[in-house]
DNA sequence: CTTGTTTCCTTAAACGTTTAAGCATATTTT
DNA sequence: AAAATATGCTTAAACGTTTAAGGAAACAAG
């Protein structure tokens, strides 16, 4: 079954294409086109099934109508929400999405970046990894089209979504404050990353304003790359001694859980013996037998403004850099008992 | 920063475009290009850092070098690690991956095969929704490459991967049976997809080969519309009565989520009081106070089947169909408890 | 010295669109 | 009646590649 193409309906009609062209695409006041020939012409593309082809669209008009998605990890949920958001709103803008997932790795989020670029995407989304500021920076040199998700670097001006990771941090703290507990830790990841920075600083200032003085012995960072080992590291370090914290600050969903198995293990009861909260949200806090309290981010707003975002830029270029913040909600559950 | 094209190189080499074409794509020995001036076209072309256009290698050759990928949904991390391993593979052979989810929605489903087909993908990985079979009909009365994951239809004759769904649904509630349940329910979908039809079948059968006579009246199935509600009910029926169930077989994962969130609530200790059992595997359910005991279906093994009959397929399109089917696991844990 | 062969390069068409420019023919205006 | 404008279409170039065909020069063989 051969492909229609705009010189199988123009033979058929006896035209010429490029008629053919201006009935379909919808530009026959401009060129004038008959409306006999108009009506025939498309009787007969919708009787051959004409379907345009994108490919050489796209040659002609130097677009693709693509966007390229580069998260952080396409297995974690957090992200695979972002990306079912990301491209929903690009399919009602008639863009299709390419995707990939860097792993939190710097050489494959590179490599990504340039596999899409080179198949012409027409702007990119992504959540840059540790150490990748020269490939942002370069896209910025570049002029290409580009927006940051859910992580930013402060020092390069661009365009970016995230959320007020360190008024969240502060708010979650202040809520274990709250409930009564006295020493709180924090489990984060060991990293450069700016969300990740803030929201030890929300943790921090937190325990500052309520005159803990905790400061940074409660405060533990488990590697990416050593997760399980670090954090039960970072557990055990925060839960032995003489004073061991009665509550823990998880900064992100997969410390939580991989935390919680671990204390799982150690027989600790949630929240009797340790109070729990953490960012993001996930299947497994929600079963958890004390389902734990957690920040929400709002997922579909941040795709949505990201999509948003990125076809203005697409579209003007000079468009100015927009920087958005939106605000999370804590969502209180049992595991940090009550008040 | 304008884009760099053959014509620029040829214009800076002071040679036809031709010569450049035949140099970059190392096609040099049959075009019989000279020594010197290939050395001299390579480093211009690395000096202007040349990259070549896909689009419009695309259109001349009428192959995009990229597949399209819809999952039921992309939300569900089985489906987001299925969509890595495929993305994975897939650039490792130098394809790129369009994506979608289809939220188990014929309609968007369709929507996204048209769409992706529009954007010239070479081929589609799809994991069919209920009711899609037309769909699918016609992908193949119009040759396009295809191959099914997950699920397929058995009345058409398609390439797919799948696993043995009836083995392991017998095996899992065989390992109940081993562990002293006497009355084992099972809570699947309501659906005519295939796959779930014979993870019910390897249920019965099993009961059957056991002399458990609990027939239908322990298999329950919620619709995927009215998931928690109907997960409520089911368990509700099968712990009420006279003989409440002692066991419960999850058809999924999320059938598992959702059913234990409810049998959390209801304050029904696993495994003392029901033992548990589920397909697919999940953070929550490693988190889970008892961890649940699953078939696990290998992921990346499935990914990586489905790229290359894909891959096959599009290279050779005279090549018959394959159907794949792979073994899966029971991962014992402590949800069932001990024989 | 012709003829044949090899070597190295160019020409030009093609992929399927879009769109500016041009060209008849018909209609209106002066 | 001549000039201007409107109408309805075609031509052809362009986007950036690939690749079959051809051609000129150099050399070898007869």
């Amino acid at each position: 079954m051969k492909k229609v193409s705009l010189k199988d309906i123009a033979t058929e009609a006896g035209v010429s294409t490029a008629l053919v062209s201006y009935v379909l695409t919808n530009k026959e006041k401009e060129a004038r086109v008959g409306e006999e020939i108009a009506k025939k012409i498309r009787a007969i593309a919708h009787k051959l099934n004409y379907q345009p082809n994108h490919i050489a669209r796209s040659l002609k008009s130097g677009r693709s109508f693509t966007i390229g998605l580069i998260v952080a990890d396409i297995s974690n949920p957090f992200f695979g929400n972002i990306a079912r958001t990301i491209e929903d709103e690009a399919k009602r803008n008639n863009y299709t999405v390419i995707f990939g997932s860097s792993d939190e790795n710097v050489d494959k989020s590179g490599d990504l970046i340039n596999v899409l670029l080179n198949r012409q995407v027409d702007g990119l989304i992504i959540t840059p990894t540790e150490g990748s500021e020269e490939q942002i920076s370069q896209l910025k040199a570049q002029k290409v089209p580009f927006v940051l998700i859910d992580r930013f670097f402060p020092e390069i001006e661009a365009s970016h979504i995230a959320v007020n990771n360190y008024e969240a941090a502060y708010h979650a703290v202040s809520h274990l404050v709250k409930t009564g507990r006295k020493r709180i830790g924090m489990v984060a990841y060991k990293t450069s990353l700016h969300h990740i920075g803030e929201r030890k600083r929300g943790y921090k200032e937190a325990l500052l304003a309520h005159h803990m003085t905790s400061g940074n012995t409660l405060l533990k960072s488990a590697r990416y790359s050593h997760l399980a080992a670090d954090i039960r590291l970072s557990i055990d370090q925060l839960l032995s001694g003489r004073h061991p914290a009665d509550a823990i600050f998880f900064a992100t969903n997969s410390l939580a859980i991989e935390g919680l198995k671990y204390i799982n293990s150690l027989g600790i009861r949630i929240p009797d013996q340790l109070a729990v909260i953490t960012f993001d949200e996930s299947e497994a806090l929600d079963l958890f037998y004390s389902p734990v309290t957690f920040v929400r981010q709002p997922i579909l707003e941040m795709g949505r403004a990201a999509v948003r975002v990125l076809l203005e830029e697409i579209k003007d270029n000079k468009k100015e850099i927009e920087h958005i913040c939106i605000d999370t909600s804590l969502v209180i559950r049992k595991s940090c008992g009550s008040r």
